[in-house]
DNA sequence: CCTTCTTTGCAAATGACTTGCATTTTCAGC
DNA sequence: GCTGAAAATGCAAGTCATTTGCAAAGAAGG
C-alpha cells in the first residue's frame, strides 16, 4: 500500500457520505496528482477496500461517488445505497433496503445473474425543502 | 411538434429497451445532427414524453438512456426499471418494483421528498451466464 | 548497491454531451 | 397562401469527467 492510496483510503474511511475522485483530490491537499487520485481509487475498488456508483446531480452533472467498505481485500462489507439532496449535495444513507431480495426473486424468475444493483434517491433533504 | 422530435419519439416508442442518443441517431440514418438528437431528446423528456437515466456499463461506459413515455392524456406510464446484461447488453425490464414504497417511507422517516429514483440491475442474462 | 517491477506526474487524448452562432423551419396571424 | 417572429437545426468548437502514453521516481528483493 503505497503513501498516495493509503491517503485516499483514509480519506474515503473518514468521510460519512460518498467522495469524488476531485474531493478526494481536494481533501488530499493536492499532494499528488489528479490521475493518480483516479487510479488510485479504481485500486482500491479493484481490491475491496471501495466501491462505487455513478450519479447524476442537476448542479454536478454525472460523477462517480466512492465509499469505503469496512473490511478490505475482498471481505466486503455490505453495500450501502444513498439519498442525495439537490440542494444541499449531502448524502443520507438509506438503510434497510430491500433490493438484495428483490434482485434474488429477479434472479430466480428470469434465470439470470445478478452481478450488482444501484440504487439511490434524489431529492431534497428536510433543510432543503 | 418537429419532424426530427416526431422521428426521435417514434423511435423511443418503437423499441422495446431504452435507447441512448447515439443509438436514437443511428436508428433516424443520420436524418439529422447528432447534437440534434441530444436537444431533442431533453425536449422530449422536459415535455413527458420519455424518461431517462444514467447507466454505467464496462463495455460502454456511461452513457444516458431513454425511454418513451405512454403520454396520452388518459394515462401517464409508471416509471420503469432494467436489469443490463453485461454480455450482450439487453435490457430486460423489471416489473413488479417495490421501491416507491421505499422511497415514501423513507420520504416519512427523515421528513424530506424524494423527487426521482434510480434502480438498475447488472449482470448477465440467460444467454450469456 | 543494482536490477526490475510498480507507481506517479505531466500532458495530451478520449468520449459523451453542450453550446454559440448563422441558417432554416415552424406556425400563428393576416 | 403569405409573412415575419420565434423556435429548431447544422456545424464547429467547447466543456468536463475520466483515461492513457510515457518518462521519471519509488519500492522490493537479491
Amino acid at each position: 500500500m503505497t503513501k498516495a492510496r493509503e491517503a485516499a483510503l483514509e480519506i474515503l474511511r473518514n468521510a460519512d457520505e460518498p467522495q469524488t475522485a476531485a474531493a478526494v483530490f481536494q481533501q488530499a491537499g493536492n499532494s499528488c496528482d489528479l490521475a493518480t487520485v483516479y487510479r488510485t481509487l479504481h485500486y482500491l475498488e479493484k481490491h475491496g477496500y471501495a466501491e462505487s456508483f455513478v450519479l447524476y446531480c442537476n448542479e454536478h452533472g454525472t460523477e462517480r461517488y466512492y465509499t469505503a467498505l469496512s473490511s478490505g481485500n475482498s471481505g466486503s462489507s455490505a453495500h450501502r445505497h444513498w439519498f442525495h439532496c439537490e440542494g444541499c449535495h449531502r448524502f443520507i444513507e438509506i438503510g434497510n433496503c430491500t433490493v438484495n431480495s428483490l434482485a434474488k426473486e429477479f434472479e430466480i424468475e428470469h434465470n439470470l445473474s445478478v452481478s450488482r444493483h444501484i440504487l439511490y434517491f434524489i431529492g431534497r433533504c428536510s433543510d432543503c425543502r
